[in-house]
DNA sequence: CTGAAAGCGCTAACAA
DNA sequence: TTGTTAGCGCTTTCAG
């Protein structure tokens, strides 16, 4: 805040002009070895700290990246946002961080604020977001931008997501091979690509194995715990006959309060119905029977979030390239889905 | 970034001077209402976004607040992040994260790093951290500064934090109203204040039950799910006549290895041995029994550590009076402590 | 109520 | 290899 040693104290105390003792902290070539060596070492003596907002005003970088997502406090984002941090932070950057709450007019003006305060930004979209012309006028200024796990479809964007499809198709596959024979599906909110994804996953598995989609077993029904009850109570409604053997449910939380309702109407799992949630939250192994899940990678996804972005940040613009990287997810089995 | 147009272009298409054009933009009470008009709806019409590092480098301001935890990805500490963000967004402020990783000498690097970057500060301490000339040093040189939960002891600093101690008490007495002779205790790592005061808190009301505190049934181990499974097994392994008839844990996660184990060794919960976590996490909830939990009010919290420091931040540095906010926990009697 | 002018601390073209 | 100089965009005294 109130550091009041500059670069012109230090150049005074040694005789030089404030641009050599700038040159010598960026290391530049055409500085001699000695006057870095009596620069840095005075610098370190006198506990300077150069000032980031000169520095930013004139150059236009600050040594900040924004990350921008829906809620900070959901597990996978803040454990998403502590990855990235650890990996930028070894790079001498730090993160701003954002929050859109779902809504597209509040990611435009998050989006807005970040513009003056960062170098680069990962953003995981709204789920109200369908137009994305804040972030082609944020690209066409020049901002380095890598979007993960919620991308813009159909967009040529810097993206690190896993592939959703596959997850639910192993998922589903899983339960096939395990005899199951009606598969209900809990899907989230199609606007949200990676949702859309994981059930196209659980109606190809199906489709291969020749057993045919059930319209009133995939149930929109959103990604929280009280959708997943309101799910288990349908699915408890239906004719014995009818009733699905095995459940894949597009988010954990989701799973659980289909979970703790099944049991609380002694369905038992995985016998009576075999449960595989997505996300593989901490608490899977939590609960009783310990439950299946998809496991999407947080850190990986970070580190490589991280990677991208610094790398985008560093190049030229003109030698920028467009890049997608998809991790595959990895399947967990437990109790939950074992017959 | 890229942002061309600033107040010069204003002031020249309005016939007028950057003065008045910044001065327009603070609301200044001796700039004319018609001026104001002028050049607000100019602005909007161009888009216009002030230079922020600009605007830093004169003032020393950046609209920017600093949180400092252990860990980002700890479900406590992101709920509070988000709540901070929450608060200060609204006042126009963006937030900046920065992990301690529990380790003292980075949690001096990222203060430094921060200094240069943001107006005020909320810290958490990492659990090594036995020195505080650092945070002295940034106070002195006029950082706004908020400890929250993990505060330094014996120290007149702002700081907003529940009131452990009587958490733990209130967990402990309500485990003795229901009949529990022998109560054991998780305790957590010591050197930090919130579990010294939980452990206090524990030794307290068994006092005032009259109750011996039992050495060996205060296990000093951590607040991990290994943790707890350890301490778990220690209590197993004990003759059954001295094992305790329930466990406060300092922390859910500790409490959540403990249990299971337990589950597994089909020891009845709260029959045999009643349980009582602190943190009140989602999980709590997915668990069979279901966890009873002493909630520690993250979002208040958020709220009041952002209040907080907005206030002492607004405040010339003269009038800044410290405080000290202690909330009230509550206890959550849930299923593994009812008899 | 508005304008002129200086300067926050650093960087980088240009010059030597 | 180093120095000179101008200026990034904004704020703010001082002067009208």
């Amino acid at each position: 805040m109130n550091n009041n040693i500059t670069i012109y104290d230090l150049a005074k105390e040694l005789s030089t002009t404030a641009s050599t003792v700038s040159r010598a902290f960026q290391d530049h070539p055409r500085i001699s070895r000695k006057m870095k060596e009596k620069v840095w070492s005075l610098a370190k003596e006198r506990g300077f700290q150069p000032n980031l907002a000169a520095s930013q005003l004139r150059t236009g970088k600050g040594r900040v990246i924004g990350v921008i997502v829906p809620r900070i406090g959901r597990s996978f984002f803040s454990l998403l946002i502590e990855s990235i941090e650890n990996v930028v932070n070894e790079a001498g950057y730090s993160v701003l961080v954002a929050q859109s709450h779902e809504l597209w007019e509040k990611e435009k003006q998050v989006l807005q604020a970040m513009m003056q305060k960062v170098d680069g930004l990962a953003i995981s979209l709204a789920a109200d977001t369908i137009d994305y012309q804040h972030f082609d006028q944020a690209i066409e200024k020049g901002m380095p931008i890598v979007f993960f796990d919620r991308i813009p479809l159909f967009r040529h964007v810097n993206s690190v997501r896993i592939d959703d499809y596959a997850g639910a198709y192993d998922a589903v596959k899983h339960m096939i091979d395990r005899g199951c024979k009606r598969i209900a599906h809990l899907a989230g909110p199609q606007g949200i690509s990676v949702y859309q994804q994981r059930q196209m996953g659980y109606v190809q598995a199906l489709k291969e194995a020749g057993i045919p989609i059930s319209e009133q077993l995939v149930y929109q029904c959103g990604i929280t715990l009280e959708a997943g009850t309101k799910a288990a109570e349908q699915i408890l409604s239906l004719p014995l006959d009818e009733r699905p053997d095995a459940v894949f449910s597009s988010s954990d939380n989701s799973a659980m309060g289909l979970f703790k309702s099944l049991k609380n109407n002694n369905i038992k799992i995985p016998e009576d119905i075999a449960v595989v949630g997505f996300g593989n939250e901490l608490f899977d192994e939590f609960v009783d029977p310990m439950l299946s899940s998809v496991d999407q990678r947080n850190v990986e996804m970070g580190i490589e979030v991280a990677k991208m972005l610094l790398e985008q940040m560093n190049l030229p613009i003109a030698d920028r390239k467009v890049k997608d990287i998809v991790l595959k997810p990895q399947l967990i089995i437990r109790k939950s889905s074992e017959k």
